[in-house]
RNA sequence: CGGGGUAUAGCGCAGCCCGGCUAGCGCACCUGGUUUGGGACCAGGGGGUCGUAGGUUCGAAUCCUACUACCCCGACCA
């Protein structure tokens, strides 16, 4: 190890900016905030995004494409959502260029004005419901279950890489239905996918539950969320789920003709998760040897290093590799046969603990001797000797056991970093020194959740729904409380 | 927008206080050779309008002024 490495992966902007995913954030100026990612993080995006889509597939659901223009009238019509967005957005006032008259480059032409600005979609909410108004008319037509994969950008004024970028990918579900009920049940039918994808792909646990009306998103009735604890004890908000009651269908003025043939407002839902995950993913899990990558969404499972010292051993090892490599292959396994020669087995060792393989295989002149190979998991670093026979079978359960190894892992990590307190002083105590989930009661005011933030930068991160209500006084006001709720600092 | 800091090769930095010859180091890169079971070594080589503009000076990376950008802290952040 001749490097120096962030200690305990406190500076997780170094891990992405410089070792291994490579996600820059832009630099000019024009794009400031926004973010470069690499092939091998987008690689990341992409695992996440097809287990995602299958499961909202499996659920009925259908991807569909919306302009990444919204006209400013739009936003107008939503009165809580406009407040909630209007700070953040970037907006197009031209659209053409001309030749600058001291011949230098090009400005913007004035005579080019748009008669209404249009945003840059920072949600697509407003653009979708318009577009609904015209294809819901009958009870006939809902449920509408409408997913999209898209960018969007909203103009922070401070970013983090991952975690708060200026433009960032997501996807975005968007469905109308006949009844609150069936709004709702949707809502947490999203839910559960969200926490089953963090908790089963991930490995990430995450508690669930819904925000507190401080936290809610902008024009919804209730927002569900997941909420995971990252290494250094701050919360993440890794995904949302929105009853938006029928809040856009009176601003949008989408109606349909039930079964009585009376007309009514439909019910909405909302929800998404963003590249924001592949932030997550790495706060988790990652150690002072690099990124550590679940198994189920590692790009490469598993790599294969070649240690030879003559050009010969290389072409019977290569042979050997080959064959294990399709061998895993046909048991669904992502599998790199690294056999450049311009860098040395132990550059390569390294080089893949920074990217979070799972598992190493080596193979040398002594394997071939033995029917051997070395593997190496990346989760706890053991090395060990395998027979080669059945090879492909011993790394499946080996894969398995890291997958469930990282969840226990970060799981054993919550429950040590949640604290249940029933003072002021010890909330402050904890949230200060300690970090992560402190659990109090709450007297159900916005007023005491924002003094609360105020004086310790502790916001209320999940109301969880199952859990058992425990009635109990007010930690910061003394007044009743039901349950008690999950505080932390947040990203 | 407030407070602090920075800007020199792809990356990380030194040089600046106290101006002076051809602007230097590590990593990376290229060539050749020896290496290869935990980030190899030797030799040679390529790459810079010192953020931008102006000023002072015989002479500016260095001093002065303005501008611009980025980073950290705060405000902000469904």
């Amino acid at each position: 190890m001749a490097k120096d490495f962030p200690t305990r992966a406190e500076n997780y902007a170094q891990w992405y900016n410089d070792l291994v995913i490579k996600a820059d954030l832009a630099e000019n100026s024009a794009v400031r905030g926004c973010m470069v990612i690499k092939p091998y993080g987008y690689a990341i995006w992409e695992k996440m995004q097809a287990t995602l889509d299958k499961k909202f597939k499996e659920t009925g659901h259908m991807n569909a494409y919306f302009p990444l223009f919204i006209p400013k009238s739009f936003f107008s019509r939503e009165a809580s959502h406009v407040e909630g967005f209007a700070k953040e957005c970037a907006v197009v006032t031209h659209y053409r260029l001309k030749g600058a008259p001291d011949g230098n480059g090009v400005v913007v032409d004035e005579e080019a004005k748009l008669e209404e600005e249009l945003i840059i979609r920072p949600t697509s909410e407003t653009i979708i419901w318009d577009t609904y108004r015209n294809w819901i008319q009958s009870y006939r037509d809902l449920p509408l279950l409408i997913n999209q994969w898209a960018n969007v950008v909203r103009w922070e004024m401070r970013t983090r890489l991952f975690l708060r970028t200026a433009e960032f990918l997501w996807q975005e579900g968007h469905t109308a239905h006949a009844t609150s009920q069936e709004a709702i049940e949707e809502t947490q039918k999203i839910l559960d996918i969200y926490a089953d994808f963090a908790e089963n792909w991930m490995a990430v646990p995450v508690l669930k539950g819904y925000k507190s009306p401080n936290e809610r998103f902008a024009g919804a009735v209730d927002t569900y969320c997941i909420e995971a604890l990252m290494q250094d004890g701050k919360a993440l908000q890794a995904g949302t789920s929105h009853f938006l009651g029928q809040n856009f269908a009176k601003a949008f003025d989408v109606k349909f003709l039930n079964q009585n043939n009376t007309l009514d407002y439909v019910w909405a839902t909302s929800w998404g998760v963003s590249t924001r995950l592949v932030g997550g993913l790495i706060m988790a899990h990652s150690d002072d040897h690099g990124l550590v990558i679940p198994p189920k969404l590692a790009p490469v499972q598993v790599v294969i290093i070649p240690i030879y010292k003559k050009p010969e051993q290389l072409v019977q090892i290569s042979e050997k590799a080959h064959l294990i490599k399709s061998a895993l292959e046909k048991k669904g396994i992502s599998v790199k046969f690294d056999e450049r020669d311009s860098f040395t087995p132990g550059w390569k060792f390294n080089e893949y603990e920074f990217k979070g393989v799972p598992v190493r295989l080596a193979i040398g002149p002594r394997d071939l001797e033995n029917g051997t190979v070395e593997v190496a998991r990346r989760d706890t670093l053991e090395k060990s000797v395998y027979q080669i026979t059945d090879i492909e079978n011993k790394v499946v359960n080996l894969l398995e056991n890291i997958q469930e190894n990282l969840f226990q892992k970060a799981l054993s990590f919550r429950e040590n970093n949640t604290h249940q307190v029933d003072t002021w002083d010890e909330f402050v105590e904890t949230i200060e020194n300690k970090a992560g989930f402190v659990l109090a009661h709450w007297d159900g005011t916005t007023e005491t959740e924002q003094k609360i933030k105020e004086e310790t930068k502790a916001t209320i991160r999940v109301i969880q729904t199952d859990t058992r209500p425990e009635p109990g006084k007010c930690v910061y006001s003394g007044k009743p409380s039901k349950q008690r709720v999950v505080f932390a600092r947040a990203y």
